[in-house]
RNA sequence: GGCGCCGUGGCCAAGUGGUAAGGCAGAGGACUGCAAAUCCUUUAUCCCCGGUUCGAAUCCGGGCGGCGCCUCCA
């Protein structure tokens, strides 16, 4: 089984083995800190997670680093707008960021590295590049990169770069620029710079570094030369990545990823994210309308990340019903169905081979997370449909086959472990239930089904449902 | 204007040459004291028009419609 990635680079898939095995060195573009991370955003963290698991999966030693952008235009007007200064602003943003991105289910990262933090290699950086021709500073005293001393520019974005595009913006300071293409490395310090603290000396004076340069600096920094995988969203292209490429091979001479992917923004009920529309759900707000992490994941992960994907409240509730079939069928295979050594064979070995085959050439297909779920899907009707035919019996190594299957699969998917943890009910509660369930129990023994029904009126207006099964009767929040 | 993506059942969404995955919702049935859970059955002339082919949702051409990036944005 090989793995194939969609490459920005090449524009086709391409077969994926990391340079340096059993390394794989990935860089993911991370998030600004000036706010709390939405929706659209952990789509792609998402993405960037079962790219994570995948690689794992593949046996490999998987180095996934992730950026956090704390200095920038954004969260320069963010703390000065809330009058604190940059490092105040930006920390408790990149906290909660890891609280949301754990919520989720997203495996750490190997490291979490800061734009402030390596000020210092920056310069550095930038140094070199002038070393080389390809940065100079200009009138104002920003110093910018030189497009026209790095011919390879564009091989990534294609045509892109003809500048000519009789759309681009330019702004009062690019007319110190030798080219409107040419993008900034350090930016000289200005009035709001120095409200919030965003100043390091420079041997081009005060001033902060350019967002685009961090990404080369941090990535390089971590990982060497050479990334096997970059990703990103898919507005990065371009200039962004673009951009990272010639500031790396600038100074380092070598490619600086082998493959590019890039995620599709997320829609929202059938329209573009906007602040102005209000669709820039956050996980706490989801969470506080009641929806679970592991329904947001399943919805979110339902869609090969490559595709379009519309995120709609009619969606989530569909996908917390899926979630529920999961966990029902991880139950059962863990409490209710029975092992016996000479129950009749079930064909559950059999089932589990297969899905875990289907899921695997699913996921080894540009990650194509939607075939890999419709895998677990089928696996789950058959593995029902197994165990209703044989009342719930099945030889021990079926039983375990199956359960191994599951977990095989979620390990990927990381939905089942994320709505297991959920399943947290405080312990008076627990009491509270199972004692009308053994009330209800009683007068279902004397036949007095009203009394019954009653029990289980009370417990449903209490959001519990109740499940009778030939083990007795199972109850869960709903 | 440049580059690119998409149009599959009520909704979401796989499938890129061999006769339509999966999820949600709906209908009928089995099971159940009744439910719940589960299972079974059931819902698609794959946007339109031409072309290539023994054969196309899949390839080519044209059209219509939706969308993304090119500007801070995951």
């Amino acid at each position: 089984m090989a793995l194939s990635l969609y490459n920005s680079l090449s524009r086709r898939l391409e077969v994926f083995e990391p340079e340096h095995p059993p390394v794989v060195r990935v860089y993911g573009c991370g998030p600004t800190i000036y706010g709390r991370a939405h929706i659209g955003n952990f789509r792609t963290f998402i993405a960037y997670d079962l790219l994570h698991r995948v690689l794992a999966r593949k046996g490999w030693d998987v180095r996934f680093v992730v950026n956090f952008t704390d200095v920038d235009d954004k969260t320069i007007e963010g703390a000065a707008g809330a009058d604190s200064s940059l490092s105040e602003y930006t920390e408790p943003f990149g906290n909660a960021f890891l609280d949301d991105v754990q919520t989720l289910g997203v495996v750490s990262f190997h490291a979490t590295p800061r734009a402030t933090d390596y000020v210092g290699d920056m310069v550095e950086w930038i140094r070199k590049l002038e070393e080389r021709g390809l940065a100079y500073q200009a009138e104002d005293g920003s110093v910018y990169f030189r497009i026209s001393s790095f011919p390879a520019y564009g091989r990534l974005s294609g045509s892109r770069v003809d500048g000519e595009t009789g759309r681009s913006r330019i702004d009062a300071d690019d007319y110190d620029k030798d080219d409107v293409r040419d993008f900034v490395l350090w930016k000289a310090s200005r009035e709001l710079d120095r409200k919030v603290g965003a100043v390091w000396d420079s041997p081009w004076g005060p001033g902060r570094p350019g967002w685009h340069l961090e990404c080369s600096v941090l990535s390089i920094g971590a990982l060497g030369n050479t990334l096997d995988i970059h990703m990103g969203g898919e507005d990065l292209l371009f200039p962004h990545h673009e951009n990272e490429i010639a500031q790396s091979e600038g100074v380092t001479g070598e490619t600086f990823a082998r493959f590019w992917l890039h995620t599709k923004h997320l829609r929202v009920e059938g329209q573009k994210m906007s602040k102005s529309l209000g669709n820039t759900y956050t996980v706490e707000q989801l969470m506080e309308m009641g929806h679970s992490p592991a329904a947001i994941r399943h919805l979110l992960i339902s869609a090969q990340y490559r595709k379009e994907l519309n995120f709609t409240f009619e969606g989530l509730e569909g996908s917390a019903r899926a979630v529920e079939r999961l966990v029902a069928l991880h139950r059962r295979l863990h409490e209710e169905a029975e092992a016996h050594d000479d129950a009749d064979p079930t064909g559950l070995e059999a089932l589990a081979e297969s899905a875990v085959a289907d899921f695997d050439a699913g996921l080894d297909d540009d990650l194509n997370s939607s075939e890999a779920m419709a895998a677990l899907f089928v696996f789950l009707k058959e593995t029902n449909a197994a165990l209703d035919r044989s009342k719930g019996m099945a030889r021990p190594e079926e039983l375990e086959a199956a359960r191994g299957a599951l977990a095989s699969m979620d390990s990927v998917l990381g939905i089942l472990e994320l709505a297991l943890a959920e399943s947290s009910v405080d312990d008076d509660l627990a009491a509270w239930v199972e004692d009308l369930i053994r009330q209800r129990a009683e007068a279902r023994a004397g036949r007095d089904w009203d009394r019954a029904d009653e029990i289980r009126d009370a417990l449903t207006a209490r959001g519990i449902v109740l499940e009778d099964t030939a083990q007795g009767t199972r109850w869960k929040q709903g």
